[in-house]
DNA sequence: TATTATTATCGTAATATTGCAATATTAAAT
DNA sequence: ATTTAATATTGCAATATTACGATAATAATA
């Protein structure tokens, strides 16, 4: 096969998930470190911060964007990426509620 | 291409990258949920649990371990399977100073 | 309107992930 | 020592991800 089942699983297992999956590249952390560590919103020089193509960076903002933590204006020139805080803050609140009903009991 | 280009990041963004990789699949979510719901180390009813083959649950199960996120006794017969806490506690702790460090302060 | 700077998309190649059937390995129990 | 129950490994197919060059699209500015 390869694709996943993800049929068989609930909706906030498949949501961690998601949302994990765009933690799960470095370059996608650097983003959103470099772009929450920004006061503006011109986000531009993401290409030389990062070290990667013009492409590569356009395409994993994609997936940031995709799972909802970007906002701001997306086309053309004169772009303005930002994080958008009330996704973020429920991605950090949906993890930490997994890893304090996940903790170890045993061993 | 198609790999990783992990010589450009930082050792925190790798680390938090390989472990998010860990969430990134509801497999995994799954299972962890699971292992940390019992409070006896014997898990080894995961396959029915979660829906997926023997084999399938064994290789995700060696993507948990491989991050150190699981403990306890790998090979052959009456498995002991546990989540082991310290490392567990040392992830949320990295995401959670991640997202502190990098909540959007503009739009 | 033409230019320019910036981002998105397309096409393509390399690698990684996901899943399972078949088989091997392991360790306890008979 | 054999059997048995449980997990790991191998091999393979399908799909996803990562990366970049080339090109298109966008919107402000000259």
């Amino acid at each position: 096969m390869g694709a996943s089942k993800i049929d068989i699983h609930s909706t906030t297992q498949i949501e961690i998930a998601e949302l994990a999956k765009v933690l799960s590249h470095p370059a996608r952390v650097a983003i959103l470190e470099y772009i929450g560590k920004q006061n503006a919103c011109i986000c531009t020089d993401l290409v030389e911060e990062i070290g990667l193509s013009q492409p590569t960076i356009s395409q994993h903002l994609q997936v940031i964007k995709k799972a909802g933590l970007l906002q701001g204006n997306f086309e053309g020139k004169a772009l303005c990426y930002c994080i958008n805080a009330k996704r973020f803050k429920q991605f950090q609140q949906l993890l930490n509620t997994f890893f304090n009903n996940t903790s170890a009991n045993c061993c």
